[in-house]
DNA sequence: TGACAATATTTGCCTAGGCAATTAGGATCG
DNA sequence: CGATCCTAATTGCCTAGGCAAATATTGTCA
């Protein structure tokens, strides 16, 4: 298997990690905007979405998938609970882990970040094809797989 | 032409954002591990490549490319000339923009991020054609172009 | 079992980033 | 020319993140 980039002729700035960096910036940059009302910042709407998702419940799982400081995440969740977006629940099998569960309003505010994320995907995803969109999942799943 | 996503069957977790933001963190912390020698924040190298490779030459463009605050970025920039990395320059045509340009110990810097950056890549793309690596980068592209 | 490693979370300390206001230089157009 | 708007960079103030150490709990295995 070949390499695809070598030393002399690499071009950071047009590889395949700048294209990820501004899509990942011009992604969260839409939302932020579609969420300006919201008052909420976009590492904290990330873990809503995670929550409500059911991608992840406890602090240790948010801090694996976005790979995040772990003394970082507590003060984040902090701030939502103090928030009234989520609460931590003390779990009675493994006592050192804490179940974190969406509040009655966290639970609405996670409608309105799916929305928000539909309506940017589906203008920055425009002009796509489902096999486009299930091929550049496919290529950075790939990426990932690799690491 | 029909939408990617809807509301009532998204599911955050999965789509494209969740593996374009997976994708970038896995890249970045790849990078750092291999750049740990060089005592160098991610925030930092990035400006660095960029400088290196051309893509920018003053921090109006980095903010921009890199979608940055200024202050956070006249700061970053304060750090990396305290270290000696790159040198302020006030531009004679512009008398507003400062021109940022790379020390002899910057320049010397900046093949080492190369090849980390080649490193990883590679091996993040390995089993990848290159018709695969391109298309990746014009779906990504095309996205950005949709903002 | 008992020592020891591993995991989940938290706290302290320091660094870094976001926002808004400021300063300075340029561009535009009456 | 001059009033006004735009752009580049910086600073102050506050918030947020990274790292390392501490605490509590669980898993491992000789």
């Amino acid at each position: 298997m070949q390499s695809i980039y070598n030393i002399e002729t690499f071009r950071p700035s047009q590889g395949v990690g700048a294209h990820i960096g501004r899509a990942r910036r011009t992604i969260v940059e839409a939302i932020d905007q579609e969420l300006a009302p919201l008052d909420i910042s976009h590492a904290q709407w990330i873990v809503v979405m995670l929550l409500g998702d059911g991608a992840a419940s406890t602090a240790a799982e948010l801090c694996k998938i976005l790979i995040y400081d772990p003394g970082a995440m507590t003060r984040l969740l902090d701030r939502l609970e103090k928030k009234g977006v989520l609460r931590r629940v003390r779990a009675k099998d493994d006592r050192r882990t804490v179940r974190l569960e969406l509040t009655a309003n966290g639970a609405k505010l996670y409608p309105r970040i799916l929305e928000a994320l539909v309506q940017v995907f589906n203008r920055l995803l425009h002009g796509f094809s489902k096999s486009e969109v299930q091929q550049l999942e496919q290529l950075l799943l790939r990426m990932v797989a690799n690491a």
